[in-house]
Formats: structure tokens, C-alpha cells, sequence
DNA sequence: AAAATTGACTAACACTTGTTAGTGTTTTTT
DNA sequence: AAAAAACACTAACAAGTGTTAGTCAATTTT
């Protein structure tokens, strides 16, 4: 069997994803072509094809790790036993977090799943619709318990969904706001919004 | 002179534009081809060429639109004497109502400027950097006069126009929350959240 | 009515797309 | 050392890309 290559211990199939999600980034799936992605990886476009399956299936690989990320943290946070503030907090800070450390998966799952192909589309579609219910549970018993002001659940969701997912676009204008006073300023904003 | 075609008091160009704009919106720019376009106005691919000058020009005009649409209106509140909250909320507002009753257009602008060719690229960053520092400052100034609380502008600019941006990957799903309900929610959560 | 312009059409261009087949070399397993 | 698996290569495919040229009918301007 074929091992280890490229640097660090990481499969020749990790090597491409990752070139590739930085290439699906930067000129959007549609736009990134395969010999584009074979040249990154040092490679003809055809070799591409020992490792993966389909152009599609970077896509899907992509895509659900995150939403996999996501869904595993949510559980842990429902988990556990936390007033509702400290978990909207806890999500909130993992999702800065994982943006700021590996934005370019999650810009992708964020930005380019409509490119994925049925039926992961519908089955990412529906883990996103979940995951997007699950917070506004948490925020609709925050609002039963009194720790939280009266506001649509829904949409407190959707605000800080969109806020921190639109992070990655402020990045490199603004390298000189540190990582820590970012998340320190947006939580304080996003949190402190929801309080009574 | 050629006159009035298509449906309402629109040029072909501008139902061109119009089709493309959905079209780029749900494909992607890069995914969406002429002969789609074409075939979506009712027409054969090489006719639109008698209405535009290329692929790349319809997205120029869709971008530059946008961006001008809100820089004059940033300029009219810049204008004006109101509190700075007040401002921040009437730049809100223009964002939640554009995005809903516009958002094939503001949607582009927002996640397809990238294919831009230069120059028009750059000039498009450059309006859009220069729009977010006024609204920082905006935000600066009011922190100064004490109706806000100290919070970093540039991450308070963030978030809101993040927030504001993301209203779109939501409509679909909640068509039970009217556009007021969401208006109002939205505004009360990130203007009160400015506030000190 | 004549002239000019508009705007649709067909055909074609040069090129790029994702992907497969087949071959040969290197590396691993037996 | 022999057998097997992994993997990079070249060549090619069918289909799709944006766009141009050239033609002709309809409409508008003179």
C-alpha cells in the first residue's frame, strides 16, 4: 500500500483537499479546474484521479467535515450544563475560533455547497437546518428562563450566524486587530446583545 | 433607436441583466453560462451580444450598482444631524430592506466580485474598504460622545454588516418571518447592542 | 419611399472543462 | 526474488466555454 507523502503526516489525498479548498476559495468551485488544482499539488491532472473519486467529492469531503465539527461541538455544548448565555458564548467562540484557524473549509461550506451534487446537497441542507433550530432552542429557553431580552429566535440566530461567518472577508484588511481582541469584542457585542 | 422591450419599461439590457442576476446568484458566476443566460431571456446566445459587451461587463454593472447605491446613501446620514446611533440605524435599516426587497443583486456584489477583472476589481475593493471606514468612524464618533460603549469599530462594523449580509441564506427557510418582524428584531439587536 | 439602424439568427472559432484508458515505473507485501 | 499494489505519466474523449463574423428581416429615422 502507498503511505505518507508530501510534508508533515499527511495522505497525498489530504494534500490535495487542502490545496484544493484554498483553490475553491480563492476562484470559487466552478472556476477552479482540475489542472489549476493538479499544478498546486505538483502533479499531472490525471494522477488526481488515484486519490480522489470526483471533482464533486472534494466538495462533499470538505463540506460535511465541517458540518460534522459543528454538529459534535453542538452536542457537547447541549450537553452540558451551562446557563443558556454560556453556551450561546461557547458556540460563539468556537465559531470565531475554527474561522479564524481554518477558514478556508469553512468559507466553503459556507459559500460553495450549492455546488455539491444530490443528494449531499439535501442532506447538508437539512444538517444546516437543524444545526440552525438547535441554537434557536437554546436562545427561545434563554428568553423562557429571563436571561435573555425578547427577541426572535430566529433571527438572533441568523445575526450572529452571519456575523461570524463573515469574518474571513474583514481578515486581511484588518491583520493588525489580533485574534484575541477580535473574539473579545464580537462576543462582547453578540453576547451582551442577548442579555436582558 | 431601438426602444422598449420586454415586459414593464425595460430595455433588453436591463432584462438581461435581470435574468443574469438570478442566474449568477444561483449557479455562481462561473458556473453560469451565456448559453443558460441566453436561454432564460429567450434568445440565442450570440444576440446577447447585441445588448452587452461581454460576460464580465453584466457583473461590473450589478456590482458597481450596488456599491453606488449605498455610498450615496451613506452620504446623505453622513450628512445629516442625527445622533450617531441614529445614523447606525438608518444604515441598517437600508441594508435589511435592500437585501430584502434587492438581494439578487446585493447578493452578487457580496459574494461574486471576486471574478471582476482589473481594474475594475480593485476599484471595487477600494469603494468598499472606504465604505466600512466611515462607518467605523461613524461608530469611533459615537464611542467618543459616550452614547455608545467602547467596543472596537471596526469589529462592530463587521458584525453588523456581516449580520445584515447573511439575511439572504435565510430567507428561503423563514418566509413566516415578515419582512417587519425581521426589520425590527434585527435593528434591536444590533443597535441596542451598541448602545452604552 | 429610401436609407440606416437594430437586433435576431446560424455557424464557427479556439480553448477549456472533468474524466477515462492504457502504459510503465516505483514502492510495498509476500 | 517474485508478486502485487500504488501512482504518475501521456493521450484522448465528448462536451461546454465566451465570443466573433456574417447574414437577413424588422423597425425607425431621414
Amino acid at each position: 500500500m502507498a503511505k505518507i507523502q508530501g510534508k508533515k503526516n499527511s495522505t497525498k489525498k489530504e494534500v490535495i483537499i487542502e490545496k484544493a479548498s484554498k483553490l475553491f476559495r480563492e476562484k470559487g468551485f466552478g472556476a477552479a479546474s482540475m489542472r489549476d488544482l493538479a499544478e498546486h499539488v505538483g502533479v499531472e491532472a490525471a494522477s488526481l484521479y488515484n486519490h480522489i473519486q470526483s471533482k464533486a467529492e472534494i466538495l462533499q469531503t470538505i463540506c460535511f467535515k465541517v458540518a460534522n465539527e459543528f454538529m459534535t461541538n453542538l452536542e457537547q455544548v447541549e450537553a452540558s450544563n451551562q446557563s443558556t448565555l454560556k453556551k450561546m458564548e461557547a458556540i460563539v467562540r468556537l465559531h470565531i475560533r475554527m474561522m479564524l484557524d481554518q477558514y478556508e473549509h469553512i468559507y466553503i461550506a459556507d459559500h460553495e455547497w450549492r455546488h455539491l451534487p444530490e443528494p449531499y446537497l439535501s442532506n447538508f441542507l437539512n444538517q444546516r437546518r437543524s444545526y440552525r433550530k438547535r441554537l434557536a432552542d437554546i436562545i427561545e429557553d434563554g428568553i423562557a428562563r429571563g436571561e435573555m431580552k425578547h427577541i426572535d429566535p430566529y433571527v438572533a440566530v441568523l445575526t450572529i450566524l452571519s456575523a461570524v461567518s463573515g469574518i474571513d472577508s474583514w481578515q486581511r484588511s484588518r491583520k493588525s486587530t489580533s485574534a484575541e481582541s477580535l473574539e473579545t469584542n464580537m462576543v462582547k457585542y453578540l453576547i451582551e446583545g442577548l442579555k436582558k
